[in-house]
DNA sequence: CCAAAAGTGTTATTGATACACCCATGC
DNA sequence: GCATGGGTGTATCAATAACACTTTTGG
């Protein structure tokens, strides 16, 4: 078995991102203009092809800084589309993965080609490129699924945070309420939090103590 | 953004498939023995190149045809894995699928090129080629998982099964025991069973009831 | 009657849910 | 002093875990 064979496909590699953030109470996620043809002027998920000699998730990592100037990120291989005929130009593979920034730590992308870049809400995002929906899809529920058995919501806030704030993204992300006494208990239960002993004040009211997560790789609850 | 630029890479993409089975209360995996360099003579998982116009999951399936003989079987796309260099001969990008398949089910495989295949229980797998040991480990990991909050105990078992049979495979693949009484409770409880009204004899002693999966694509459970 | 696997209930513990009021602060 | 978000406890219910004996059959 080997590649001599022309009957063996030796197709185009991409890695598309499906970023997401939350802000203004939402889940966003990256989209891009196209410049090019196929589907020029539509938006599509940021990616890129694969160079020689590089590494998928190093080439997920390049895009990641490249359209959202964020190297530092949760960053999870998702899954790999590669029906023959996504790509009206040829056949091109694409491996997707999925990343997390809080909000507050995007920065502008170094890129000065992409001038186009949008943050819609994920549930108001237009017609996308290629079956790049189906790859947010395939994200959302991906995301959604691990908030209720992992503490990848790590990804999304700031180093220090207020339960709270820890709380909102529960709720926007799964797009439920939860009790605020059993949903503190829970996540204070979980053993995942220190108190940092610092208190956070802002507005009118009384300051929150600010907690953050301890230093470990994602775990799974439960 | 075209593939007319030499650095864009265009590597050979093949699927490899880590297919398991349970017999003689071991949890076991398919292997070939390499016919070809690099690594003739060795052991790696069943696996094969994509045929251009061929969709991933039909390689997939073609190649579950070839060396296990079984098209309906549970199939599910793994993780894809793309060091640059994972092939000492040139770049290939494998995308990693797991199967289950029940060993009653298993025939000969039509392929007749293929003459040595084995199935050791995965804790006593040899030396494979490639990276092929962690791509095992990963499907492992994830049929662990999945036993755990999914019925996908379903692509191992017969069409209809005792109690205790589908008790044994949760303690042969999770490597713990279970509490008869409380494993019959929770199994009955899911919902997801049917009585089938018929008795499996076999052996001296009391013949249990066989039961079958309710019609129904895999379900996740809690 | 013996060996082998099938089948069955109750209690204790743990985790999840429902629910309402006082606290600290800035203005 | 009032508006705003921070912070707290208890009672009920559901799910899980621990635990041992009787039943049916073949030989």
């Amino acid at each position: 078995m080997n590649t001599k064979y022309a009957e063996y496909e030796q197709p185009s590699i991409t890695v598309d991102l499906v970023i997401f953030t939350v802000n203004n109470e939402m889940l966003k996620v990256l989209l891009t203009k196209r410049a090019e043809a196929p589907f020029e002027g539509g938006w599509s998920l940021p990616g890129g092809f694969l160079f020689k000699g590089e590494s998928l998730e190093a080439a997920a990592l390049r895009v990641l800084k490249e359209k959202a100037g964020v190297p530092n990120v949760y960053l999870e291989q998702l899954y790999t589309f590669g029906k023959p005929n996504r790509d009206p130009r040829t056949r091109v593979i694409t491996v997707a993965y999925f990343a997390l920034i809080p909000w507050e730590n995007l920065n502008q992308p170094e890129s000065t080609k992409i001038t186009d870049l949008k943050w819609p809400d994920v549930s108001q995002a237009p017609r996308l490129a290629f079956d790049h929906k189906e790859i947010l899809n395939t994200a959302v529920q991906r995301l959604r699924a691990k908030m209720n058995y992992s503490n990848i919501v790590y990804g999304l806030l700031p180093e220090q945070f207020t339960l709270s704030d820890l709380q909102k993204m529960y709720e926007i992300i799964l797009g439920s309420t939860f009790d605020k006494r059993n949903f503190r208990k829970r996540m204070l239960a979980s053993g995942l939090l220190q108190e940092t002993g610092k208190k956070h004040a802002l507005g009118a009211h009384r300051p929150a103590m600010l907690y953050q997560f301890k230093k470990m790789e994602i775990t799974f609850l439960n």
